[in-house]
DNA sequence: CCCTTTACCTACCAAGTGGTACAAATAGAA
DNA sequence: TTCTATTTGTACCACTTGGTAGGTAAAGGG
């Protein structure tokens, strides 16, 4: 996940792994069968250790707008994602990926949109949210500036004001 | 360069590029240098081909509001990119990429941030836009949106809508 | 103790990568 | 026509890629 993670999925190769994990090229195989595996075992792994942190700011306590912000500032700030966001640069590189990774992506890309359009759904419902935007393109729209702010890390830029500004058409609706 | 907007920048081996232009490989190398100075050319071509488009726009007539919305349909609709941007698919796997094409996209990215900043000066100038939002700051932000609307777009995804979301922020101030 | 099963790794494979040495073809001049 | 200068392509190089065959070590059961 690391190599992945910092070298970007496409420029890390097997041979690679192996060697930064002490591992045989054999082992690798039998415990993930083959390329495709390994990558998909490796983004299954960081979305239980990372993307997780995002639902449970949805399913958890707190006004919407401090839900909100706590994601941006996890996406934008947080040291956790300081090389970018392993989940962003998969799907940057999709088509160069293996079947099973990109099915794999697919999946979170909707559990994404899914848990943005809850957000909403509870922002709206509480009366918190007062924006007439419709909330699929409301989900849809958070999770590209979520991954917008992501890929700008992953570039060593500073994506915070970018964001704010972004989310601000969401949080501070004109009428 | 439609080798590698095509296929991705990383994804075309000079190999390919030779069968598919009916060229031989030394051919190539006499012409270009190597794998870099080619890359670097189609990066060039792309640039003198397709985002003079834009530069046109911002220096043309017009009024403000024509001009973004134009810039606007032009990556989110227009059928030249309809693969997405060979510029924004260089960017991101700039660091795969030789030194000489990496040089030549953060030229052409300050380029963009100039001109789009050009676009809001004009704008302010003129009393069309009445955003209170720092020049710069605005530059930055009409970049990475149109930017997002065009991987959006190689994705194969209709950018449209989310990008005139987040353009509204610029276009329709609050106060 | 031996024997079987399981886990493991060295050493290889074919295919493809960027890059080049050198011969063959071509053009131009006499 | 013949000789020279230039252009172009064949055939190779070393290296890396994903992937595997087959031998080796270790563990468990009788």
């Amino acid at each position: 996940m690391h190599a992945y993670w910092d070298e970007g999925p496409t420029n890390v190769s097997l041979n690679a792994i192996c060697q930064r994990a002490g591992v045989s090229k054999p082992s690798v195989y039998r415990e993930f069968g083959n390329d495709d595996g390994l990558t998909c075992a490796a983004l299954e792994n960081y979305a239980q250790c990372v993307l997780a942190q995002v639902l449970g700011i949805i399913g958890g306590a707190g006004s919407f707008t401090n839900k909100v912000t706590e994601i941006a500032r996890l996406a934008a700030e947080d040291v956790a994602h300081e090389r970018g966001c392993l989940f962003v640069k998969m799907r940057a590189v999709k088509p160069q990926l293996g079947d099973q990774t990109q099915a794999l992506i697919a999946e979170m890309e909707s559990m994404a949109i899914n848990a943005y359009a809850d957000l909403l759904a509870q922002g709206r419902a509480s009366g918190e949210w007062t924006g007439t935007t419709p909330i699929a393109l409301g989900a849809q729209y958070l999770h590209a500036q979520i991954g917008l702010a992501l890929d700008h890390r992953a570039r060593g830029e500073d994506p915070k004001a970018v964001l704010a500004l972004a989310l601000s058409v969401l949080l501070d609706p004109k009428d």
